[in-house]
DNA sequence: CATCTTGTTACGTT
DNA sequence: AAACGTAACAAGAT
């Protein structure tokens, strides 16, 4: 499900929770999700604690707790949070869920691509202080966009958009809108593009990440018409312009659909 | 039953 | 040393 829009819709769930004590932590110790966790360790120094903040930065997320306690959240592919009644019995995938006063704060995911961690100290973990500049940010120019391309000069620029370390939040849907609305061709070198189209791409990635911020993140509502979201899923999508049979390949081993008369 | 999936990462190779 | 391609992870939908 969850690329950055979505990823931000979420995460606002659990403000429902914000200020409020966990009363009880369940979780389901002995599954993947806590691979780079200690359940023990959630579950002894959330109980007791008051959710603080949260924040998200691509598909990253990261709560705050009272008392130094820092809990990170990776989606994956089939991951979501919930705010479900105080009553709640956490089912099979439901893996962490904080029980507060009022509501029960619920992070499920059956496939477990996604991802828990944990941190205990004063400042944020230092993973989430590397993170890369948000494709919103003042730090993300073309400039350092074009370097990052050219690093990785040999993958196809579908695949170049997926590498969350240039592109954070970018996933396999708002990759494919990115080089439709920006007319280049999905299969060429990410090292290949000339000043104008990594300057297209660049507009084009602001452009698409900011509406689907607009759209997505306020209630999972889809992007706006006439964008190639509309028309990717399944087999029969036309190029919203050229209303052409849209071509579909697997690049880099994901499926990906554009209009071979708008991208060259 | 076979095939698909809005994601990352370990691992072997270039 | 980096960058690259592929398999692997797991479960549900079609």
């Amino acid at each position: 499900v969850p690329e950055l829009a979505e990823v931000e819709y979420y995460r606002k769930r659990w403000d429902a929770g914000l200020g409020q004590r966990v009363e009880r932590v369940t979780l389901h110790r002995e599954k993947r999700i806590f691979r780079k966790s200690s359940p023990a360790a959630i579950k002894r120094l959330l109980s007791g604690s008051t959710l603080l903040g949260s924040e998200a930065r691509g598909k990253q997320l990261l709560f705050s707790f009272s008392g130094g306690a820092w809990l990170g959240l990776h989606l994956g592919m089939s991951g979501e949070m919930r705010v479900e009644a105080k009553k709640f019995v956490a089912d099979k995938h439901d893996h962490l869920v904080l029980f507060q006063r009022r509501q029960a704060l619920v992070f499920s995911d059956p496939r477990q691509f996604g991802l828990i961690r944990f941190h205990h100290g004063p400042e944020a973990p230092a993973w989430w202080a590397e993170l890369p500049p948000a494709l919103s940010s003042r730090e993300f120019t073309s400039q350092k966009m074009a370097a990052f391309l050219q690093r990785h000069g040999r993958l196809a620029i579908k695949s170049a958009l997926l590498l969350q370390r240039g592109f954070p939040g970018i996933g396999n849907w708002m990759a494919d809108e990115v080089l439709w609305r920006a007319k280049v061709d999905p299969r060429r070198r990410a090292g290949a593009l000339s000043t104008d189209e990594n300057m297209r791409l660049w507009r084009s990635l602001r452009h698409v990440s900011r509406g689907a911020l607009r759209h997505v993140s306020l209630d999972f509502s889809d992007p706006p018409r006439g964008w190639l979201f509309h028309e990717r899923w399944g087999r029969g999508g036309r190029c919203p312009i050229h209303r052409t049979a849209l071509q579909r390949e697997f690049i880099g081993g994901r499926a990906t659909a554009w209009c071979a008369q708008c991208q060259q």
